[in-house]
DNA sequence: TCGGTTACGTAC
DNA sequence: GACGTACGTAACCGAG
């Protein structure tokens, strides 16, 4: 009665499925134990793709027994070859028991035998019993098993591309019924189980006898009418082989085991075992494609969710967060763009299990009645401006930013999970996977229902009780995440980090973006009418010097022009042909005319598209000014990342750079103000090496790059040529970068050998500098990371890999990490720290960039006099290392006159 | 048509 | 394979 539909059995190949992904997929491991899970991956991904595929009303899973089979005992040398299974795939198996039983999907394994001869019987079972049957394999051996009825899912070529075989889509393949494959695999045998085939019988051979004589048995039926007669002797000679070899081959039919419908039934499996687990295997991406997600409303789980809707609902609301410790909340909203979003509704937290969603601008027909948005927000101004109510939010830079446009400044958030999961180094930042990875609780995230609910993407035309009940469960797991990322950040001495730099920059960095930078628009509009005509030149010049038209934009094109036609000297490919990028380009100079052309082209055309005529379409309406988004939680480092757009990038170098930057401008009667740390990099190398030489030379301020060379040259300093000094910079930089010699050759003009001379040079002028660094790559190797001057970390546990590739591809890392996350650690506090005074001293100063080791300011005029020496003694000041932190200090009407 | 990937180039 | 950290644009390619 309760299946009424025709059954459906799955019949899953446990040990092909696991050895299959297992060879197949890259090593996937679990970023806590580094327990190696591919093999269970796979399972579970195929798992699940044929669950929603095929919908099956029954399954059973099959797999080998470690005893010898029935097999080896007939034949010694049967998978004789096979190396031992390796530790890693022998715990993936077990963890594949754990998941088919989580699912409730009964096991058939029975000693003596292998998968395949369980899968064969059952499925002989049910083909007998009339029922429709699919074998899941990652195996083409078990297409022998296929019937009438019983089909199988077998891999083509890739992993995921697989094929149903019935009888006929076997014939296809391999011109023989699947019941000749053992027949087949006799003649030929079959390397990876050890069974030899027979000497000159290929595949297209023995498929042409089967055809002909139907079987084994039948081609020795007529072994006098086979020919040639050397076919015909070899077969006579290797006759005993060829049964053995069928007889190894062919699965077994009757294997002591009984198929009962009933025990397999895809009964309710249990969903939390499975969660637990694939939670515990870090399978988050997995999660989505469990069926029967819980309902959202199905489930409250002790979460009380209100909706404010009524005055006297508000007017409760409000008293209740007045009186809460802290409060917990999420704003949703139409974009990720804070300067562009508008608020659709607000939920707030003042104790766990408590929630109440505010709809306000939810649109759409069927919604329930909404309070005025400011309403709302003036009933809840105070509360979210005061300051001794501590505010918790994921992504609460985001939330300030926005409820800063409806004119409410949010006060005291003191916690982001965001921020934190950052710090300890967690992949997945998003609350979803946060709150499943450190809670294992699932949530649907308000933006993961945009998503799915095709077409209105926007969360502002779903249903209001639909968003509050996401929203609601989504807040009340922050509590749960404080608890518990909190603790962790104290257990690994990070809490100050996170409280006193990152969390305290938050508010700063809202008010940089939504300061914005000034634009002057015409002086863009100008260029980017002088640059269309110059490139229309070039464009032409190109064409005529080639003999026709291409899209020089694109890398192939120019690839198959340059190297193809012109057949100009090639030297590095990629993927996808020649490389043409500049340094390729360079090197071909005065080879061809057309290069300059290019070069030329390729600058102006990057520059025009990326900044001359972006940036003024991303100036906001309402501000006439950009604003960029800063990342705090963008960079392995703990560097700041900008987008929308990416104002760290700005060019500065060459006649084209300084002009795009002319037109970044101060507003009439104010000026840009910047200040740049002088060689922070190397001054934090300096402190953490305690090389004396380094030391010695920032102490007394020296050009560090000419004091470089004359420590490598062997000759005073008035005696370093540029080119000495060119070549100690880039040594001294690439330091800090873990450059090879092969590294430095290519960065200057140095041969191989001399590039290694000069590093060893190098380490013997600044012989702490090379125990600092062999220092830090054993404490990565020990600790599986390393730490910047506030402790700040960077997790590298690729750093003992076997593979020597990326084993050092992590040392470089481990090198650096220390030295640029340490200058990021002083520039965010000397960003606090301005932030701070400029409020306290009710400046109209404003701070609107940082470059990594710059702080952009815009200052009124009457401000300079004030702001000049503030930014002077607040930067240096902003964390003492062993070497003073010297500064650059400009000023001017843009940002490219500045002095 | 759209989203993901590749090649390239800008910054520090 | 070889020098660390980012982001944006255009081309390209395959899936829907």
């Amino acid at each position: 009665m309760a299946n009424e539909r025709k059954p459906l059995l799955l019949l899953f190949d446990g040990n092909a499925l696991i050895h299959r992904a297992f060879h197949a997929l890259p090593p996937l491991t679990q970023s806590k134990t580094g327990e190696l899970v591919n093999a269970v991956y796979g399972f579970a991904s195929t798992l699940l793709k044929v669950l929603a595929e095929f919908k099956p009303t029954h399954w059973a899973v099959a797999f080998d027994r470690p005893t010898p089979t029935f097999r080896h005992e007939m034949f010694a040398e049967y998978k004789a070859q096979r190396p031992a299974t390796p530790e890693e795939l022998k715990n993936q198996i077990k963890r594949v028991h754990q998941l088919v039983e989580a699912f409730h999907i009964p096991v058939f394994e029975i000693d003596g035998f292998e998968a395949d001869d369980v899968l064969g019987t059952l499925s002989k079972q049910a083909e007998e019993q009339g029922i429709e049957t699919i074998i899941v394999t990652g195996d083409n051996d078990m297409l022998q098993a296929v019937l009438p009825r019983v089909k199988a899912l077998a891999p083509r070529r890739t992993f995921t591309d697989t094929i149903l075989y019935d009888a006929e889509a076997v014939e296809q393949k391999y011109g023989i019924k699947p019941e000749q494959l053992p027949d087949l695999k006799a003649l030929v045998g079959d390397a990876s189980d050890n069974i030899p085939g027979l000497p000159g019988i290929g595949e297209k051979t023995a498929t042409k006898l089967l055809q002909q004589y139907g079987s084994l048995q039948g081609i020795y039926d007529h072994i006098e009418d086979v020919t040639p007669s050397k076919l015909q002797e070899t077969l006579r000679q290797y006759r005993d082989q060829a049964f053995q070899n069928k007889e190894l081959s062919t699965i077994v039919k009757d294997v002591p085991v009984k198929l009962d419908l009933k025990t397999c039934q895809v009964s309710h499996y249990d969903r939390d075992e499975v969660v637990k687990l694939f939670h515990e295997l870090e399978f988050i991406n997995l999660l989505p494609r469990l069926p029967q997600m819980k309902a959202e409303s199905s489930e409250p789980s002790a979460i009380n969710c209100q909706i404010v809707n009524t005055e006297t609902d508000l007017e409760r609301l409000a008293g209740e967060l007045e009186a809460a410790q802290g409060i917990a909340l999420e704003i949703e909203t139409t974009g990720e763009n804070a300067m562009a979003a508008d608020l659709v509704g607000i939920a707030v937290s003042p104790t766990r299990g408590k929630v109440f969603y505010i709809p306000l601008e939810h649109m759409g027909l069927n919604q329930p009645p909404q309070l005025a948005l400011n309403r709302v927000v003036a009933k809840l101004k105070p509360i979210l401006e005061n300051a001794s109510i501590g505010k918790i939010a994921h992504n609460g830079k985001h939330a300030i930013a926005v409820l800063a446009g409806s004119g409410t400044k949010l006060e005291n958030l003191n916690f982001d999970p965001m921020i934190a999961a950052y710090l300890l180094g967690e992949k997945n930042l998003g609350l979803k996977a946060l709150a499943f990875n450190k809670l294992g609780i699932e949530i649907t995230t308000t933006a993961e229902l945009a998503s799915s609910e095709k077409k209105q993407s926007s969360v502002s035309f779903l249903g209001v009780s639909q968003i509050a009940n996401c929203a609601c469960a989504s807040v009340n797991i922050l509590w749960g995440l404080k608890e518990h990322l909190e603790a962790e950040l104290r257990q690994q001495g990070l809490w100050q980090l996170f409280t006193e730099v990152e969390m305290a920059l938050i508010p700063v960095l809202v008010t940089m973006e939504r300061n914005g930078i000034l634009l002057d628009t015409s002086l863009l509009r100008e260029m980017s009418l002088e640059l269309g005509h110059r490139l229309l030149k070039l464009e032409k010049e190109i064409y005529s010097s080639v003999g026709h038209q291409f899209n020089i934009n694109s890398p192939q094109q120019l690839g198959k022009v340059l190297f193809e036609e012109l057949k100009l000297p090639q030297s590095r490919k990629t993927k996808s042909g020649y490389s043409t990028e500049a340094s390729v380009m360079e090197a071909l100079r005065g080879v061809h005319p057309v290069i300059e052309f290019i070069l030329q082209y390729r600058q102006l055309s990057k520059l025009k598209s990326t900044y001359i005529d972006a940036l003024p379409a991303l100036i906001n309406r309402k501000t006439g000014r950009v604003h960029t988004t800063f990342n705090q939680t963008g960079t392995a480092t703990g560097r700041l990342s900008s987008s929308d757009p990416n104002l760290q990038n700005i060019p500065v170098r060459g006649e084209l750079g300084n002009k795009i930057r002319k037109a970044i401008i101060a507003p009439p009667g104010a000026y840009l103000l910047s200040g740049d740390y002088s060689q922070i990099d190397l001054r934090v190398l300096a402190h953490l090496s305690q090389d004396p030489g380094l030391i010695t030379a920032f102490a007394h301020d020296e050009d560090i790059h000419a004091a470089t060379a004359s420590k490598l040259f062997g000759i005073p300093r008035n005696e370093v040529t540029p080119e000495m000094r060119r070549n100690a910079k880039t040594v001294n930089f690439g330091v800090i970068y873990g450059m090879s010699d092969y590294g430095l050759e290519q960065a200057t003009n140095l041969s191989r050998e001399e590039a290694a001379q000069f590093i060893a040079l190098y380490f013997e002028k600044y012989p702490r500098v090379k125990e600092y660094l062999e220092a830090t790559k054993e404490q990565a190797r020990k600790l599986s990371y390393v730490q910047t001057v506030l402790g700040r970390r960077r997790f590298l546990p690729e750093i003992n890999s076997s593979n020597r590739v990326v084993r050092e591809a992590a040392e470089r890392m481990a090198i650096n990490a220390p030295v640029q996350g340490s200058s990021a650690d002083i520039i965010k506090i000397a960003m606090i720290n301005l932030h701070r005074e400029m409020e306290r001293r009710n400046l109209k100063s404003k701070m609107l960039l940082q470059i990594h080791d710059e702080l952009l300011f815009e200052v009124p005029a009457d401000e300079v006099e004030e702001m000049r020496p503030m930014v002077t003694e607040l930067m240096p000041k902003a964390f003492q290392i062993c070497v003073p932190l010297k500064i650059d200090i400009k000023l001017g009407r843009n940002w490219a006159e500045m002095e």
